[in-house]
DNA sequence: AATGAGGACAACCGCGGTGTT
DNA sequence: TAACACCGCGGTTGTCCTCAT
């Protein structure tokens, strides 16, 4: 059966969203809740396709979204997963709450890659590359697989340690957090979630977990399962922080506002006039 | 300081699945 | 049952940024 192109219509926008059509969009959802998208940028204002709205709002605009690099804990996670069920980035991103397909796709194609075939992994079958990866040569099968795969210098060694890096820029979310404007999108927190699901994997029989546990242990970020807030949890604690100056007045040495402030700043604006 | 290469990631494209008429 | 419409998924591309030269 035939089917309509869906972005192919004249004056239809495509490309890099602006802020305004964020806020368009958000907005819009924040009033109405998630509808047929096919009907979102026409009530909403936007010359954008449904798809593109969607895919914006989903991987982009969603509160609920973990921003920044993903923590080993997810990273192990995730190429666990992909062990398991291959390129379904869908499924693999409902296993990490806050984590979109895409944002896993991503991180997979441009970092995670990288990291296996350095360990002489093959990212798609994930069983050792042929040939074998250079000095020293193991002596038996058994031995390459523990080399290769259960050494976790080999996973990170060679690249700034993804735990290190986040020690710097993650804040953790507790009243502290709360407290305290997120500088810049990388440094929004939530990256660093050690999720019950991800968590999960430490106890998997898989070799990546034996391999990463060592330098996960203890999450670097010093957070706690079930510390991070629920978002729209944090949405209601927000008037009575500091933060809520940040988010209602924007960011006050910042010239770049993150699109999800611009959302935590209309969503409260919606929802809760009264403290306006 | 200029510039080219490579990396990172947001966004688009096309297809398949599913619900509705 | 067929035709259609919509949504979601996975692959790919385009653009911006960073870094090395």
């Amino acid at each position: 059966m035939g089917r309509q192109p869906c972005c192919d219509k004249v004056g239809l926008k495509k490309g890099p969203w602006t802020a305004e059509e964020d806020q368009k969009l958000v907005s819009f959802l924040v009033a109405n809740g998630q509808c047929c998208w096919r009907a979102v940028p026409k009530l909403a204002g936007l010359l954008r396709c449904g798809k593109s709205c969607r895919l914006r709002w989903t991987n982009y605009l969603r509160p609920d979204l973990k921003r920044g690099l993903l923590s080993e804990d997810e990273e192990r996670t995730v190429i666990e997963l992909h062990e398991q069920m291959g390129n379904r980035w869908s499924k693999i991103a409902s296993h990490l709450p806050g984590r979109t397909d895409n944002e896993i796709k991503n991180h997979w194609n441009t970092h995670i890659k990288k990291k296996l075939r350095k360990m002489g992994i093959d990212p798609v079958t994930h069983k050792p590359l042929q040939p074998a990866p250079p000095p020293p040569p193991p002596q038996h099968p058994e031995e390459e697989k523990a080399a290769g795969l259960g050494n976790i210098e080999a996973f990170c060694s060679d690249e700034v340690s993804m735990a290190r890096l986040l020690d710097d820029i993650v804040l953790p979310c507790d009243d502290e957090f709360i407290g305290t404007p997120p500088p810049a999108p990388a440094a929004c927190g939530i990256s660093a979630a050690s999720s019950p699901e991800s968590s999960s994997s430490s106890t998997s029989s898989s070799f990546y977990s034996a391999a990463a546990a060592p330098a996960s242990s203890g999450d670097s970020s010093g957070i706690v399962d079930g510390e991070w807030h629920d978002l729209s949890q944090m949405m209601m604690e927000w008037p009575e922080t500091m933060w809520l100056d940040d988010v209602v007045t924007g960011p006050a040495s910042w010239e770049f506002e993150d699109p999800f402030v611009t959302y935590q700043r209309i969503a409260l604006f919606d929802h809760q006039p009264e403290l306006f």
